[in-house]
DNA sequence: TAAAATTAAACAAACGTTTGATTAATTTTT
DNA sequence: AAAAATTAATCAAACGTTTGTTTAATTTTA
């Protein structure tokens, strides 16, 4: 029985879209119903009205962009046309991208996890996250049985480097531009360039620690 | 011209100590100076008067404890004893432990870093990690000269791995525990636990990027 | 006794939420 | 088809709390 997704409203949307905005910049606490209600161009008593209360529309984020932020796994592992470093080369490339296009949200759900809270919202990256963490076993285990992969791997270590390689390097911005002194670069630019140095970087990782080749 | 350390009394200490247990509980935002009071068993106008305000006492948070975080790099690089490998090991070492025991302040920076401002905190910690990435570029660049590293090597990633991999880990405490099956192991004994896997996995991606064996 | 520390009380401002009224569209009844 | 009833959407205003900070009085310290 899927949980299906709710159809939102235009003004609904803008006002989901305006709190992931907000809680992104200025955090949870830090953003005000009445911040949300100006961004999204519409009365303070609207949101209350569509989502209940300011913790139901954090919640009504979290459900819409989870849905969209599972990785592409599934279907990955059925194929057998190419080798598993290659899948987990594909992995990398889908986790990068959806964290560099999606990072408002991204950031949320890092500040998130930081509270050590049992929010529905917690619960949520929580389940988000085994399910990942379970494909990925999977994909793991499938190229250790073929000999293609070494056979001590700690996969939870690995999963934290990716998460936190890309998070980090997403946080930083603003040190990481100054340090190799790309003042001048446009957002996109950035986000580009960034791409292509999180997905060389961590690709590299992989391999040296996944398989036997030197 | 060295900053001096300011000396607080018993009173300024406890109200230092429950900020920075309570903003790394809750936020900063999310935690009320009346909560900080409580907890300091002291009167709320205590924090007006002796830190100014809300953002004061933020700040000597940060000033006091940005003081202890420094990686005992400067002395490291003057040894001649030992490789440059293993310098690095040492590093690696010393920053999971500061990271591992200062964990609520750690969380706390996390936090500030994720809001893209440009308050003094903010300030604070990109000096902060300017210095330490500058001491680390000096440590590689030496490796390198000895012909011990590679020659081509982003010090920034390879920083981004370090740091990202280490905040990942403590900050999914539950979630680590609960997919390695480690439920009942008390705080200390899962911080010697964490602490021994972080260090072996960090020593070894940093060895296989770093040098040219095998 | 002068200075510093501590307190309860008060402050305006901001907070999330609710209210009652109004509008416009839709449905039901005649 | 016209009239009446119902519904959902929207709004300004107000609600009761909580916020960070200040005041003025009191106690403690030196």
């Amino acid at each position: 029985m899927e949980k299906q997704t709710i159809a939102y409203s235009e003004k609904q949307n803008a006002i989901i879209h305006s709190a992931e905005k907000l809680f992104s910049q200025t955090g949870f606490d830090g953003t005000s119903v009445r911040d949300i209600a100006q961004e999204a161009g519409v009365n303070v008593a609207m949101i209350s009205y569509y989502f209940g209360s300011k913790d139901k529309l954090m919640e009504a984020v979290f459900e819409q962009k989870t849905t969209q932020m599972r990785l592409k796994i599934e279907n990955l592992l059925l194929n057998n046309q190419i080798t598993h470093l290659e899948k987990v080369n594909i992995l990398i490339d889908d986790y990068v991208d959806k964290f560099v296009d999606q990072q408002e949200f991204h950031k949320i759900m890092m500040r998130e996890q930081i509270l050590e809270q049992n929010t529905p919202v917690a619960a949520l990256i929580l389940e988000l996250k085994k399910r990942n963490l379970q494909s990925i076993k999977k994909l793991i285990q499938d190229g250790q049985k073929s000999g293609e992969f070494k056979k001590h791997i700690d996969i939870m270590l690995m999963m934290s480097t990716l998460v936190g390689t890309v998070s980090q390097v997403v946080i930083s911005k603003r040190f990481y531009c100054e340090m190799n002194h790309l003042g001048d670069l446009t957002e996109p630019e950035y986000q580009k360039y960034i791409r292509k140095k999180l997905s060389a970087h961590l690709k590299n990782l992989f391999k040296i620690t996944l398989t036997n080749d030197i």
